[in-house]
DNA sequence: ACATTAATTGTGT
DNA sequence: ACACAATTAATGT
């Protein structure tokens, strides 16, 4: 497919046609891979992604050593960290992995802040990426602080689900428990829990949720 | 088909 | 958290 096409599909509507068509030329497209890392820590954040297909997960290291996911973004969507990095030149507080196949546009960081004064449909989008993002966050933050780890992996597995479209998550107890900055173990006893809940069914290397 | 090994999952302390 | 048992998948012969 080409370029236009992709980007129009998705962001059509999200910003007035004016803009639209200086995103499409400037845009770079780069697809990407299952787990590939798309960008790293400390690594200088040059453009600006807008997701076409797939599906990515933010991740942020923890002080010891262990990692912790954020949030996933989607089709149709942005990185509010990484836009608040691009905006002051910083180099990257955070990782960022292919959770599946999927396309990106990478928008040169150049032209941000004039499109900033310039299209309220770019505002719009910017600060509503925003504001999500700060609610999920302050959920995340909620969960990690009371220690609700049940509640933080059933709405991992929810989201895992919807993201894949699918019931069934291809993961390992071990892989959760990274994504989550758990043990293992603990993964592994709630996970059985639940399946005694009647919640999910345990499969090896994957979950299905059956509500 | 069988044995061996590695990876994943389950449980008790 | 740690140690170990049990189960399943992968590989070689």
């Amino acid at each position: 497919m080409q370029k236009t096409d992709l980007i129009k599909e998705i962001y059509e509507g999200v910003f007035e046609d004016e803009l639209l068509e200086i995103i499409i030329a400037s845009a770079i497209i780069m697809p990407f891979k299952e787990d590939d890392i798309l960008i790293d820590f400390g690594q200088p954040v040059t453009h600006i992604p807008l997701l076409i297909s797939g599906a990515i997960k933010i991740m942020r290291e923890d002080f010891d050593m262990g990692e912790l996911l954020l949030y996933f973004i989607e089709s149709g969507d942005t990185c509010a960290v990484t836009l608040e990095c691009c905006m002051r030149s910083r180099k990257s507080e955070i990782r960022a992995i292919a959770e599946m196949d999927g396309m990106v546009a990478m928008i040169p960081n150049e032209h941000i802040d004039e499109w900033m004064g310039k299209y309220k449909s770019w505002q719009n989008f910017i600060f509503s990426s925003y504001s999500r993002r700060f609610y999920e966050l302050l959920n995340i933050i909620d969960h990690v602080a009371f220690m609700h780890m049940d509640q933080r992996l059933y709405n991992y597995l929810r989201e895992s689900s919807r993201i894949n479209e699918s019931k069934i998550v291809n993961k390992t107890h071990q892989e959760i428990a990274n994504e989550l900055n758990s043990s293992r173990v603990v993964v592994s006893r709630l996970l059985k829990e639940m399946e005694r809940g009647g919640e999910i069914k345990l499969n090896r290397n994957s979950i299905e949720l059956l509500t």
